[in-house]
DNA sequence: CTACCGTACTAACGAGCGTTAATTGGTCGA
DNA sequence: TCGACCAATTAACGCTCGTTAGTACGGTAG
């Protein structure tokens, strides 16, 4: 009953949460410029100018997304490695946090990684720190591998590369309806995140 | 001096294969929606109407770039895979000119993996059409050699997005002018390939 | 020299975009 | 019961888009 904002009568009120989830709805499926104000304004049975009781821009819109977006897969990358020292364990569980996420927050990872070149600054330069930050993170956490020996790789650049993008692209084909769950799904590409890397572990 | 279309003085001349080029680039860099012809033209030169005498719609520009990287990568597969009985041989080469693809082709790459859903039908089809033929036919590969125990895997399906969506991701960072060449990459992801299908390999 | 063809140009179109302004109408507290 | 507020509406704006029409020009073949 003390929803926030909840509707007293029979339809779904349009709040400022309900705008932003149909433009994720609609940016992940067409694209931040090929998805129109009016079609989010239509998803919600409402005219498009009545948006702008809920929201200030399109370009704020696609702002929040990402940066809120951005700065979760860091946190969340922190408290996955948080506390543990074994550097193995470590991108296990940094690998599976990343994989978890794309499979669970399928739109707004596809936007992250499609629309990001259409965020104007300063929000931009916030966004690819974020991730740089994060890459640079998951790299040094298999170079400090391979120099202990417990991982093989010929890069650590490349291999971190392979493993961060992998995990990226669950949001392109995982289907929240399928065989798998999006935990199993993680934990699987937590093991192929081990493997590209080079642990020699106990295979099954 | 018998070069298509060449131009007879100081500056390019203006092809099909130019517009082409121009459009690839920009596509590549802010998406089909987000580039505009007067950008196109822009970098040709002309004026946007003057595009329309070596092309015939944008649309058409973006059929073009994508049918055509779409059958190529196909016809790839199959040299790759052609003449080899090794399960795991076949993998790798498959793995290896899909990375390498991506590395030299990067910009058609992109577009072909942002702005699929921007083409209109009749490509469209034909285009997914190709894409399942491809992913089915790795899928199959890890399946065979998961049957006859040369590969370890939980799910073909889920290995099969693993390494095929990895080598794609290539085109997002690599660099030509990089400390590593396009083969030596390749070689690296087909390499990954064959971890994240549980290929029990010599290392090194 | 002339006629032609290809390529560039300017001008203009219809449509759709994001956004703003002004107005209506319904809900709820005083 | 009245007034205030909030969210929805219609109308309209300035702009940019892809595309078409009509025209000028310059090199080449006859």
């Amino acid at each position: 009953m003390a929803t926030v904002s909840a509707a007293p009568g029979d339809r779904a009120a349009v709040t400022p949460a309900a705008v932003r989830d149909a433009a994720t709805t609609l940016f992940a499926e067409k694209g931040y410029h090929g998805t129109a104000l009016s079609e989010v304004a239509a998803r919600l049975r409402i005219r498009t100018p009545s948006l702008y009781n809920h929201m200030s821009s399109k370009q704020e819109l696609l702002a929040e997304i990402v940066l809120t977006t951005s700065q979760e897969v860091w946190a969340e990358f922190e408290a996955a490695v948080d506390g543990r020292d074994d550097v193995v364990s470590r991108l296990r569980e940094a690998a599976r946090v990343y994989a978890l996420r794309h499979a669970t927050h399928r739109r707004e990872a596809l936007i992250v990684n499609r629309d990001v070149a259409s965020l104007d600054e300063p929000v931009l330069s916030q966004v690819l720190e974020l991730r740089r930050r994060h890459e640079r993170a998951v790299r040094d956490l298999i170079a400090e591998g391979a120099d202990r020996g417990v991982l093989v790789v010929e890069t650590p650049r490349v291999a971190s590369f392979g493993v961060l993008e992998m995990c990226v692209s669950v949001a392109r084909w995982f289907s929240p309806g399928g065989p798998l769950t999006a935990e199993q799904v993680a934990e699987q590409y937590s093991e192929f995140a081990l493997r590209v890397a080079g642990h020699v572990g106990a295979p099954t």
